[in-house]
DNA sequence: AGGATTCATGTTATACTGTAACCTTTCTTG
DNA sequence: CAAGAAAGGTTACAGTATAACATGAATCCT
């Protein structure tokens, strides 16, 4: 049952993880169209929330692009480090900071429901080869 | 010398702040519009780039809306608690988290150069308003 | 079976966010 | 004053996102 809805989701997830990089939802249009000749944006922006909603995607907000979620667990914080160069993205985790970092919120009642955490920088690979930061 | 770009600087800045609220960057055009009929844009969106630049304004990513700086203390990592139902935003700041996140990115060789952390949820004032999650 | 319902998607149109490119004005400096 | 630099004006458009309604397929219920 209810089985139409993954097909876009499926297709939409697949075109993000073949790119390995972030995507632009109309970068992830493109990709998708070459066996639909007419989809429309709001098919692909409401997939894309049903893969966010499932943990399946993550949208990196600092950059309006959308990444396959490359950890096996979901429903944890992903953390970003998105290197400025190469545009190369990086998903790491820590407990500690997302708890200190509720706790933080939470010192003046804040609920915290969901974290935004990315760093802008530079990656060691492209550090290396002397792209002055 | 130098002075007249600060005028506009000197006008979106006063318009955030009366704010106090996020804005779009399309309200503050509409403010800072009363006094100056024909304004575009780029004029604003310049202005916010130079402020954003000189740490008395920070770019909420996760909202597409800018605020102004609420610490005295500029250039300083800055973490957001967004009520997503109230709009309210507030700004804290935590050295252990930077340095945390700092070398979290920097296991892989990372060089962080700019933080983004923004937590979304519920204020205290919402939450005891009773409206549920 | 057959109509009602539900839900993903198609479709159209548009709103919102942001910037490129070029021009004009003002200020500074020699 | 001429030359140059920097800010802002102006036009035009690119990129991001969603509202609103139509369509069509699967499911449910009697």
């Amino acid at each position: 049952m209810r089985q139409r809805g993954r097909n876009m989701q499926a297709e939409v997830l697949a075109a993000l993880r073949r790119c390995g990089a972030p995507m632009s939802a109309y970068e992830v249009l493109d990709q998708v169209r070459d066996g639909n000749p007419r989809l429309a944006p709001p098919t692909i922006y409401r997939a894309l929330a049903a893969l966010i909603e499932r943990g399946k995607v993550h949208r990196l907000e600092s950059l309006k692009a959308f990444v396959a979620c490359r950890c096996e667990r979901h429903r944890h914080v992903p953390i970003f480090s998105i290197c400025e160069e190469c545009g190369t993205v990086e998903e790491a985790v820590s407990r500690d900071i997302t708890n200190e970092l509720s706790r933080i919120a939470g010192q003046s009642g804040f609920a915290p429901a969901r974290h935004v955490i990315e760093v802008h920088g530079q990656c060691a690979r492209c550090e290396s080869k002397g792209a002055p930061a």
